[in-house]
RNA sequence: GGCAGGGUAGCUCAGUUGGUGAGAGCGCACGACUCAUAAUCGUGAGGUCGCGGGUUCGAAUCCCGCUCCUGCUACCA
């Protein structure tokens, strides 16, 4: 393990203020099963995720609950941040705060490299300010005046008109960096992927940027601007950094060589920040940009977009609480593509774990495993003389296995699992085909009976394998059922791109009995 | 308003550079089977391919208009 390329991935890093919902734990969940794979696949793989804690909106909640900025953080962070990641089997290689030491010096670090190369300067910023909200309003929050403030700009949320107001910021020199993203973007299509976020960036890029507000004096929950302690640094340059201070930037040159550059896996709402900024910034800096930034879609409840403001968010706790983890993992990767807006219904969620899970890959299982219990007394039997039928089932394991991994580099997510489940309709024909329990009624079929169900179990064996990524809990419980760790070693050492070479498990290994790996589920939901 | 993407069977979606009678999965109906989580396998029914024009021997696929939906339109997490 940790021999191959480094594959380096990342999940944004979560607002500790915001309740956490089934939008954030599908980019989990997806990056998740990318460093999976990669991980099982040998390559040197870091997944890294984490909170982002600085900002006024967090000063002042925390200050409403009484208490500290970093004590509310870090309440958020335990109570809610980290059990989101367990309640979705995540197994993240790193956790970073942006209130971790290893992050704020480095940021003040890579602030004062650009600020030495020139690219920040001293500027005034011009904005409309509420007195409501005691705040400058972005421009989704501001909307035209009606009534007595006709022919005025207002807040949104007061409704009260807005004053221009002036404040002294650093700001750095983005607009020197249209030509060189431009390049960047055509020299590399992959670089934002999928194909609409890309046109999309290009298209803003191609307006011309303007330089980029870095710092605020308002409030001072942030990390200090280093030539300059009555600036903090603005919340998004701060959080960006993330990526590159969990690998050592700064202090361990050793450890970021190995991992950096990063894929960004982001949700087209901050796919701007990851697609222009960022890079931006790094070029400033003189480092390699992100090996590549993908934006996913948003998941639609009831065709509407899902969002903590409106009432449509939903924990992921209400869909594990009944189904489990593994039907999380799997129905959001296989349901929607990736990149793709994808609608959630629990009727949908309902239907594909009933037919897909249980019925398919888990009632397969079940039928198999009992046979060779029945028939062999749980010992695997040994393969005799191939048929056709075999053949085919030997060359759909490959393609299946190679076709996956095909997609998976492309983080084509849900392509790959489609791919996978081929094994599984395949396997399940087959069986029905062969008939293993009429052969079982003819001592002199024995042979066959053997080979038929050798073939079945080869195929669990790379079900298991292939899907450990994604349904990590089941398929550990069906390779402990194969006999497989003792025969072959732990589940996630086995290496995912020779899962589809035939007859790896051992004939004289012994089956254990299977509960179901994914029973049904009689109450209906909601 | 501008830019981008999309409207294909009940549902979720595929449909390369226009060309055998428009596809998949699920759901539904019927049949087969019984090893299995009342699971599995097979067959079948179902569509004016958003609307109206046009180009063409021929268009879901190209062009024009209309309509509906979604996203982006910078300092919002």
């Amino acid at each position: 393990m940790a021999s191959g390329n480094s594959f380096y991935i990342t999940t944004p890093i979560f607002y500790v203020n915001d309740a956490p919902h089934i939008g954030h734990a599908y980019t989990e969940v997806a990056a998740d099963v990318l460093a999976r794979w990669h991980r099982q696949a040998g390559d040197d793989t870091w997944s890294l995720t984490g909170t982002d804690e600085h900002g006024e909106k967090i000063l002042r909640t925390a200050t409403a609950n009484g208490t500290t900025p970093k004590e509310w953080a870090d309440k958020l962070v335990t109570e809610a941040w980290k059990p989101l990641l367990a309640t979705i089997n995540i197994k993240n290689d790193d956790f970073i705060r942006t209130t971790d030491e290893r992050h704020e010096t480095n940021v003040q670090l890579f602030l004062q490299r650009l600020f030495d190369a020139g690219f920040v300067y001293s500027g005034e910023y011009e904005a409309l300010y509420c007195v409501g909200c005691e705040e400058f309003k972005p421009q989704s929050e501001i909307v035209d005046g009606t009534g007595p403030f006709e022919g005025q700009k207002v807040c949104a949320i007061h409704s009260k008109p807005l004053e221009l107001l002036q404040e002294k910021n650093y700001f750095f020199r983005m607009s020197d960096f249209t030509d060189r993203l431009l390049a960047l973007y055509e020299e590399r299509p992959e670089f934002i992927q999928p194909e609409s976020a890309r046109n999309e960036v290009i298209q803003f890029v191609k307006q011309g940027l303007s330089d980029l507000s870095i710092s605020r004096s308002s409030f001072d929950w942030g990390v200090k601007v280093p030539w300059d302690d009555s600036h903090v640094v603005y919340v998004w340059f701060d959080a960006l950094l993330n990526y590159v201070t969990a690998v050592g930037y700064g202090q361990d040159e050793e450890e970021f060589a190995r991992r950096w550059p990063a894929t960004h896996i982001v949700g087209k709402d901050i796919l701007r920040f990851h697609a222009v900024i960022w890079p931006a910034m790094l070029l400033a800096a003189g480092l390699e940009v992100p090996k590549q930034v993908f934006g996913h879609g948003w998941l639609l409840v009831g065709g509407e977009k899902m969002s903590k403001s409106k009432l449509t968010g939903i924990a992921p706790t209400e869909i594990t609480d009944t189904f489990g983890s593994d039907a999380f993992r799997y129905y959001f990767m296989r349901a929607i593509a990736f990149g793709q807006d994808g609608s959630f219904s629990w009727e949908d969620l309902s239907a594909r774990y009933q037919s897909e899970l249980a019925n398919g890959f888990g009632n397969l299982a079940s039928r198999v495993i009992a046979m060779v219990t029945r028939y062999f007394d749980g010992v695997v039997p040994a393969e005799a003389e191939r048929t056709d039928a075999e053949l085919v089932i030997h060359a759909e394991v490959s393609a299946a296995s190679d076709l996956a991994d095909a997609s998976m580099e492309k983080l084509a997510v849900h392509d790959a699992i489609a791919a996978i489940w081929r094994i599984v309709d395949e396997l399940n024909g087959y069986i029905t085909d062969q008939e293993p329990w009429a052969l079982s009624k003819d001592e002199a079929n024995r042979e066959r009976l053997g080979t038929v169900l050798y073939t079945a179990l080869e195929g669990l064996r790379a079900l298991a394998v292939l899907l450990s990524p994604v349904l990590p809990e089941a398929t550990a419980r069906l390779w402990t059922a194969l006999g497989a760790v003792g025969a072959l070693g732990a589940l996630e050492d086995q290496p995912l791109r020779e899962a589809g070479t035939w007859g790896q498990l051992p004939a004289g290994t012994q089956v254990s009995a299977l509960e179901a790996l994914f029973p049904r589920i009689e109450a209906t939901v909601n």
